[in-house]
RNA sequence: GGUCCCAUCGUCUAGAGGCCUAGGACGUGGCCCUCUCAAGGCUAAAACACGGGUUCGAUUCCCGUUGGGACCGCCA
């Protein structure tokens, strides 16, 4: 009796176990979209103690190609959307696409259809000039099964009865109750005359079949869900819930493409972007938490909900996105930085490759330029003088700052570095401090030249610790080559 | 053309009938901090698309108009 008690019980919690997915088709990169829908099945899956499921819907063997489903994974795993069954691929269920059309069949709530595309594509083009709606016309609802020679298929797409009366209500937790009515439906084509099946119809038997409980996709989908509630009904299975997500527009509010510049995910690792700072960007398209920005991913696992994701569609904005990436490089931890730029510092040829470099003192540097770098390329460049043997001198920088009137005290600066025996920060500061007070000069004059000798430009984190970084020795060469560029005055 | 969706600063958004003199964030301008550049702090300009209702009272509810978007494939 417990026994037969905890099977119900389990039974109960399997079913209640939210279950979600993101099924992209490969025909093309992981985009800015495509990464939204997945985020939002993620965290919605996390929020839940759910599963999270991939599959590719890779039916159309014409445009799909093993490379984009390597992307996409590739773009899946760099935001850390980790997932826990598949990827699946559709191509590998023909087998069960084929199964649930025969019951279909042999049921007699799917028909066989003769018309050419050619036939259709014109008629779809005379209802457009005539105005009138672009519906197939059922011509073929009633034909029987034509039979080829010898008994031989003739070559025919299967097409699904839709009802004609009545009202399908979609029940969308973003947008509440739609209603559509039937005589609206198209008898859509669930397997194509070549024996392969159509979106709409495996759509909805990957989701029977992998259990979905909750249906999170793009708004670009609204319209096809009646008809997919339908299929559900005719397989007799429970209608799952569905979420339609806002779409992401370009500048232009058109829907974001390759128009608009980069749309792949890898394009803004590619440009020095953190992962979590595009998922926290990702993420407030359509949701937000109050006043709240910045988001760890657990605060948004823990705060993710459908109750606060707005209808209406938004337009990608690449400004804020630089401004969260800033704010997590500042927040990051130097040491992770340190690993992330290395790449970038290959890329920039500030470093070739397989160059041994000490990371401790990589991080320390970092840690200086943390706050003063929007990507990592910027961060990688800005590393260029702490790394470099020689820089080189902004020309307007030297005419302003590597003149006469700084010989002298680099001069005495240099004097003053050669005897130092603690190369510190705090040590530096003391010595710069007498200098400027023996010569009652505000730290300026002398922080600039040093600055320019030190980087060859006017733009640096506090001149102490660029000193400390880049070290006494290397520092003293810089001051001696500074000064001797200055011309004596003769 | 048909169907469906949407509508608060330039952009992302808060707002669940009186808390709204409409809040926050990005971006923009100003000031402060300061050895430069940033970061940070303060501050300014900037929005309820329009018209009807409902209500004592509408940004908020209803209807219409306008504007935008999506879908209408033997694509997904």
């Amino acid at each position: 009796m417990l026994y037969l008690k905890t099977i119900i019980y389990l039974e109960v919690v399997i079913n209640k176990m939210v279950r979600v997915r993101f099924a992209p088709s490969p025909t093309g990169h992981l985009h800015i979209g495509g990464a939204r829908t997945a985020l939002f099945n993620f965290l919605y899956a996390r929020h839940n103690n759910g599963k999270f499921i991939i599959r590719i819907e890779d039916t159309d063997r014409t445009r799909s190609t093993e490379e984009y489903i390597e992307a996409i994974i590739e773009g899946m795993k760099w935001l850390k959307l980790d997932w826990d069954e598949g990827p699946f691929r559709q191509t590998d269920r023909f087998d069960v696409y084929r199964n649930y059309v025969n019951k279909l069949v042999s049921e007699g709530k799917v028909y066989y259809c003769y018309c050419s595309p050619e036939e259709l594509e014109q008629r779809r083009k005379d209802a457009l000039a005539q105005g009138k709606p672009q519906k197939y016309d059922g011509r073929c609802r009633n034909k029987e099964r034509v039979q080829g020679s010898e008994g031989s298929r003739v070559q025919a797409a299967i097409r699904f009865k839709m009802p004609q009366e009545g009202q399908t209500i979609v029940d969308d937790m973003i947008r509440g109750k739609v209603i559509f009515e039937n005589e609206q439906l198209d008898d859509l084509i669930i397997m194509r005359s070549d024996g392969s099946p159509t979106y709409n119809f495996t759509v909805v038997v990957d989701d029977v079949d992998m259990k979905i409980t909750h249906v999170i996709r793009g708004d670009d989908h609204l319209n096809n869900t009646p008809k997919q509630i339908h299929i559900y009904k005719a397989l007799g299975y429970e209608i799952p819930k569905f979420a339609h997500l806002p779409m992401i527009l370009g500048s232009d509010k058109a829907r974001l493409s390759k128009r608009h510049g980069a749309t792949s995910v890898m394009a803004y690792k590619e440009m020095g972007y953190l992962p979590d700072a595009l998922i926290n960007y990702l993420v407030r398209f359509g949701w937000s938490y109050g006043d709240k920005e910045i988001f760890t991913r657990e605060e948004l696992i823990k705060y993710f909900s459908f109750e606060n994701v707005g209808k209406s569609s938004a337009v990608f904005n690449p400004e804020k996105l630089l401004w969260l990436n800033s704010q997590y490089i500042i927040k990051s931890d130097p040491k992770e930085l340190a690993e992330f730029v290395m790449p970038f510092l290959e890329n920039a040829d500030i470093i070739h490759k397989g160059q041994a470099i000490d990371m401790e003192w990589l991080s320390k540097a970092i840690k200086t330029l943390q706050e003063r770098a929007k990507t990592l390329i910027e961060l990688a460049n800005s590393l260029r003088y702490y790394i470099t043997e020689n820089v080189q001198y902004d020309e307007k920088a030297k005419a302003k700052f590597l003149n006469e009137k700084s010989r002298d005290i680099l001069i005495e600066l240099k004097n003053h570095i050669e005897s130092l025996t603690d190369f510190s920060a705090p040590e530096l500061e003391k010595i710069f401090q007498s200098i400027v007070e023996k010569h009652n000069l505000k730290l300026g004059p002398l922080a600039q030249p040093v600055r320019v000798a030190m980087t060859g430009g006017t733009e640096s984190p506090g001149i102490f610790e660029v000193l400390e970084i880049i070290g006494k020795e290397k520092t003293l060469k810089r001051l001696d080559r500074a000064i001797k560029t200055i011309e004596p005055n003769l």
